[in-house]
DNA sequence: TTGTTTTATCTAACGGTGTTAAGTTAGCAT
DNA sequence: ATGCTAACTTAACACCGTTAGATAAAACAA
């Protein structure tokens, strides 16, 4: 049993059946082992494919990221910075799990690169100075970051504050995690047009 | 060499000698062992004063919390947010590795419920509708959460020169790096204060 | 003072991790 | 048919958090 005659696994094999992992069992709860064991495989065979963890998470993370839309900045800097935004924290939220990885590190790659130009390039053209949109580009990605680690982390103490404020007749924690999504994505929106609505009024004076 | 004369060790002692390793060397950088091996220990000594790794984690965490200063408040409800997201900001940028650890820590302790306690009823006693207090502490979170896991995961482009020239409306952007620190306190007290400005608008038109 | 218990450390070891080394065989080119 | 490479295997290494059991000093009781 040493070469298959067709091939077992695939990079895309292996990034799919990571996330699935990463997404029922925490970041903590993927390791080689039990993906190799999941794919019906040895653990060092997936070295075959990706040379290190690591490098597979990045992969991951890429991946999710690639969904991330910046289309909306044809239509005006606030609908491409609000759509920017959505998009990125969808992404996110929908796999929460990998965000402590995610956050720590995708700069440098081709698609990022793009992502990142077309946001400074929408915001300078609506007539933001470079610096400003620089600046507003990191203080977007601290919204929709700090936003999905705060989904990430649910369950704590100031989710419970929440939680308590918007469903005070539920006392019951089964009920009020049913709601945390939606409760996630009202601040998150919240947020976002505070946030907006200040950038607006700061274009409106410069 | 059985029970020492002095005890060797203190429960202040690991903690200032964890975050000293985490500091320099990053969070997994922080093994038990070679914590012991900095306080001049075998490893499972550590376990007569901490039962495991992470209540020793969630310690630290906490002592940097303690940091925070919610008392602003008592100069109105501006002051109190500004005040409070520039001083948990502080405790963060102070030590950026411990962020990833902090930002899915179980903050249920004592303290972090009088904070959130002060920031919530701060906020109420300004005119703010309770379920938009706690949005308002969410959002402010979020950026605080969200700036600081940027400054911690600084180590990204690099080689950004290099595409420069592929995508010219990255303009100055190339040096993010050189500038790191500056950009990003920038670029938090610009959220911060567009998120604010956002804010004030609110409130009067309530 | 002696004896006992408690306290703070030690060494050894268990099961887990990411990863490397070396062996085995299928497919393919010569 | 021969050799080369591809895609796997098992064995093993160094590290990890943590537990068990031994040991000796300290603290306390008689």
């Amino acid at each position: 049993m040493a070469r298959p005659t067709t091939p077992l696994l695939s990079q895309a094999g292996i990034r799919a059946a990571a996330l699935e992992i990463i997404d029922r069992d925490g970041l903590d709860g993927l390791s080689m082992r039990k993906l190799a064991t999941a794919l019906g495989v040895s653990a060092p065979a997936l070295y075959f494919h990706y040379p290190t963890k690591e490098q597979l998470l990045d992969d991951v993370a890429s991946e999710i990221m690639e969904k991330v839309d910046v289309s909306a900045f044809t239509q005006g800097w606030r609908e491409g910075l609000l759509g920017w935004a959505r998009s990125y924290r969808a992404a996110l939220a929908g796999h929460p799990n990998i965000v402590p990885f995610l956050a720590r590190g995708p700069g440098q790659r081709d698609a990022s690169l793009r992502r990142a130009d077309a946001i400074h390039g929408g915001l300078v053209a609506a007539g933001w100075p470079p610096r400003e949109a620089t600046m507003i580009g990191a203080s977007t990605k601290y919204l929709v970051v700090g936003a999905a680690m705060g989904s990430f982390s649910r369950g704590f103490v100031d989710d419970v504050q929440v939680y308590l404020d918007r469903y005070p007749a539920l006392g019951d924690a089964h009920r009020l995690r049913e709601h945390a999504d939606a409760v996630d994505r009202d601040s998150f929106e919240f947020a976002l047009t505070m946030f907006v609505d200040g950038l607006a009024a700061r274009l409106s004076r410069l």
